[in-house]
DNA sequence: TAAAAATACTCCATAGGTATTTTAT
DNA sequence: ATAAAATACCTATGGAGTATTTTTA
């Protein structure tokens, strides 16, 4: 069985005509109908049938077209991956993140100071924490920064950096010098809440009652788009301290942080990665450079 | 790039040696040497080095290898699979359970009444339903009966059965009588509890100060095990109030079911399997089936 | 009857072997 | 000195092509 005929199955199954195979990978029509003869004789079983113009697979070929499919995703991946190790001489490294993770961790701080590194880690991804996970499990990330670890013991985990959440105000607010602050005084303000669960379960996890009496507000998918708003007076927002120069632009005031009243919440942020990964030295390398 | 030089990456890994290699594939150690050579010129890129009397794999060649082992596990899955559908002459569909949800589902009545089915379906596994979830998504598993669904949008999900938890005592117990009990009053019995978490998590949800409160006791892997040590006396256990034929023996008196006080706690129990699969009308039957 | 698929036949590359040399402990 | 790996060389099968026939919409 070769990668090829692999791919052929799933394109018989996505075109369902074999000229129409042929022509997308590049040969002939009648070495196709070749393959599909000799995979049949390979398998021992009728993988094919032509019905009404075209053609379909059997219940073996669905079968097999399930397996086929997954195989034929991976084995692109290795090419691309191995296609980015041959070009640019040494190994690359993919890092996800979530928007807000992005801004926590990869600072300017962090790629002046890490410039040796960047020559193998060189792409960043920004994508929900759910999907950061599918992509890394699929290995098309090779790490992933997420204050939603998955858990599942091929992945790896480090601790990077916890923060606590705290208020957020314009630096002109009656509030902006309070030494901390309940939701229930905020309760006149929207809430401007940036897209990233991670943070409301931790306020969950704090205080149900005060995370159900927060008011309704904003949702904006950056961390840089709470502090436009924020800045824009009337509106408060629940960040992690650390978040201070992202939040606050570069010709912007500088934004208030109050600590919220009672029990912390501390935002998590981990590094994860499979542990099945060809240079699990490299990543712990690149986690402990962002965990700074 | 065929299978088997995917295995022999695999295998070089896992072996160090081309000959024990050639010897595992039952071929010749020139024809492996051949193979290894022929892929580093496909793939540009020297794979292999040799140190110390053994072959070991360069970076490249780790990187490849970590895709190489997931294709030669899901071709090794395909093969199996395509082999019991050649054998059996027809589609074979292995079903995953916990110990308590084939308890629950997989009565000696479904087995009666689904003879025409059992063509089809005819191995069943049992797991925790962590590791039902992973061999489902390895396709190793076809349909999963679990009372913790996977959330995931790959995977259709059926509810098959709802049955309350109920408080389970021997028949002669002075309780034995009651309309309803509270967790407080069996706090001088031990608990004698199934290793399924999802139950633990239902009583959880229902009134976490309740569930702090039950006394520590025994824990045991089968539905039926609980039923004798419940038999054994000054023992209770909370379980489904579907499940009294499993927990009673076939030379036990009957145990009494009694409902829990207040909110009740419902386990639910589903069946779940990739909607990508070869035959969802099959599985769809089966999950009906498996519902009645 | 026109387009798509199957068949027949040819050609070269690849996968496999044996025999032998080279390399490493 | 000996076992393992590399090299050289040969053969059979498989993969790709062209030309042609058969099928089916």
């Amino acid at each position: 069985m070769t990668i090829l005929k692999i791919r052929l199955i799933v394109l018989i199954e996505r075109l369902k005509k074999v000229t129409a195979v042929a022509q997308e990978l590049g040969m002939k029509q009648p070495t196709v109908s070749f393959h599909m003869k000799k995979m049949e004789e390979e398998w021992g079983v009728p993988l094919f049938e032509s019905k009404t113009g075209k053609v379909l697979l059997t219940e073996a070929g669905r079968m097999l077209h399930h397996y086929a499919q997954q195989i034929d995703k991976i084995y692109t991946e290795a090419e691309s991956r191995m296609l980015q190790l041959r070009d640019g001489g040494s190994q690359t490294v993919k890092i996800g993140c979530t928007a807000l993770t992005s801004a926590l961790v990869l600072t300017s701080r962090w790629f002046k100071e890490n410039q040796a590194l960047q020559k193998f880690v060189n792409q960043f991804v920004t994508d929900s924490s759910e999907r950061l996970a599918a992509r890394l499990e699929d290995g098309e990330l090779d790490l992933v920064v997420t204050a939603e670890p998955p858990a599942d013991a091929r992945f790896q985990k480090e601790l990077l950096k916890e923060s606590p959440l705290q208020v957020w105000l314009a630096h002109d607010h009656p509030f902006a010098r309070m030494n901390e602050l309940t939701i229930i005084q905020l309760r006149n303000m929207k809430y401007a809440a940036l897209d990233e669960p991670a943070i409301g379960r931790q306020l969950l996890a704090r205080d149900a009652v005060d995370y159900a009496e927060l008011p309704a507000g904003i949702l904006v998918s950056q961390p840089f788009l709470v502090g436009q708003a924020v800045q824009g007076g009337g509106v408060f927002s629940i960040m992690p301290s650390m978040l201070d120069s992202p939040l606050s632009g570069p010709d912007n005031e500088k934004l208030a942080g109050i600590p919220l009243a009672g029990k912390p919440a501390v935002l998590q942020i981990y590094a994860v990665w499979p542990k099945a990964h060809w240079n699990p030295k490299l990543l712990m390398q690149v986690a402990q450079s962002l965990a700074v």
